[in-house]
DNA sequence: TCACCCCTAGACCGAATGGTCTAGGGGTGT
DNA sequence: ACACCCCTAGACCATTCGGTCTAGGGGTGA
């Protein structure tokens, strides 16, 4: 987890956090500026639209620590089974530390509550990110080019239902038997 | 999609149908009661508990409903990669049919918002059911019995991620594609 | 040292939230 | 025909919602 240099990254920080537990509509502003420990000027100052704007930040974070963990995983494997097996096992980690509650930080921010354009765009952007960045790496370890994309979407598929699962049971333990499915 | 034959009926429908839209706390109870035609204390007299208690009858519905489709698919199916492939396509017609953009109706009612140890376990146990549903079909269609549990969860977990990433993406394509992985 | 301005601080707002409570309409059993 | 009671109906409640606005603290540049 990223540090709260600023006040306007503590609030997306905090934001991210909070929206990942709850959803975007279960999180009132008052709880985030509670825990973050910020009045509610300063969040209309660094985000004019309120609670939206911060949305779109918290979602931006957490896409960005995603990403870290998928490099972190794929970057010193040997080849794309071992690295996912590793991203797959790391996020089991992560998701024991985070008290088997939370859900995947972007539908849980963006693809609840009504319907909103901007969101389910942004949603969308944000997935693609991810499935193109483990479509490189599979490349990177000798996936042939034309299967790459695939691969990447139905490891993505996975992690998504898997997550939901382990969630509605609290334990970690599908998690790290889904690799198997993916060789 | 069952009739809304009695007042409690109705209510239990139409707020699995926003629910399953806008999530748990998206809703308002004003916005169900309005789409219902139910005045305020219709609901209470029907679900003491209020929400709470309208969103566990709202599950219920949602779950025989999937499990009606499950049997759809597989009833009639040779074998079971054939039962799975057709429910990848009705539910793929269903997306559609939804607008492309509600989310799984037991996620979306009971693993949105604040942590509430009643929700989550009864989403775990439907998702079992669901499961075990499944498992049920794959041995009857001659998958050996100590392989059925572990291919119809891999199912479940494909199904939950593909339709989340269908959602993103404002395309039931995904959900068409999938089975070719599950085979 | 002083003026400037970025940012913090929180009082305040109308609207909407979930929930309670009292009345009365209307079908049913006798 | 009458009494009974299930259910409808919606006014009303405190609380919380997201959002606006004015004041002032405090660091920085000249």
């Amino acid at each position: 987890m990223a540090k709260n240099r600023t006040t306007k990254d503590k609030l997306a920080w905090t934001a991210a956090k909070l929206f990942q537990e709850k959803g975007y509509e279960g999180v009132g502003l008052s709880e985030i500026l509670a825990n973050a420990k910020v009045p509610k000027g300063s969040l209309y100052h660094h985000f004019q639209k309120g609670k939206s704007d911060l949305a779109i930040a918290a979602a931006d974070f957490a896409s960005r620590e995603m990403l870290r963990v998928i490099d972190d995983a794929f970057v010193p494997a040997p080849d794309y089974e071992t690295g996912l097996t590793t991203l797959f096992h790391k996020l089991a980690k992560l998701f024991d530390l985070m008290g088997k509650w939370n859900g995947c930080p972007i539908s849980g921010t963006l693809l609840t509550g009504a319907q909103n354009a901007v969101f389910r765009q942004l949603s969308e952007q944000i997935f693609e990110t991810w499935i193109t960045r483990i479509s490189q790496h599979a490349i990177r370890l000798g996936i042939p080019e034309n299967e790459a994309e695939d691969r990447a979407t139905h490891l993505f598929v996975t992690l998504q239902g898997g997550w939901t699962l382990a969630r509605a049971r609290s334990s970690s333990d599908v998690l790290r038997t889904l690799p198997r499915y993916l060789t």
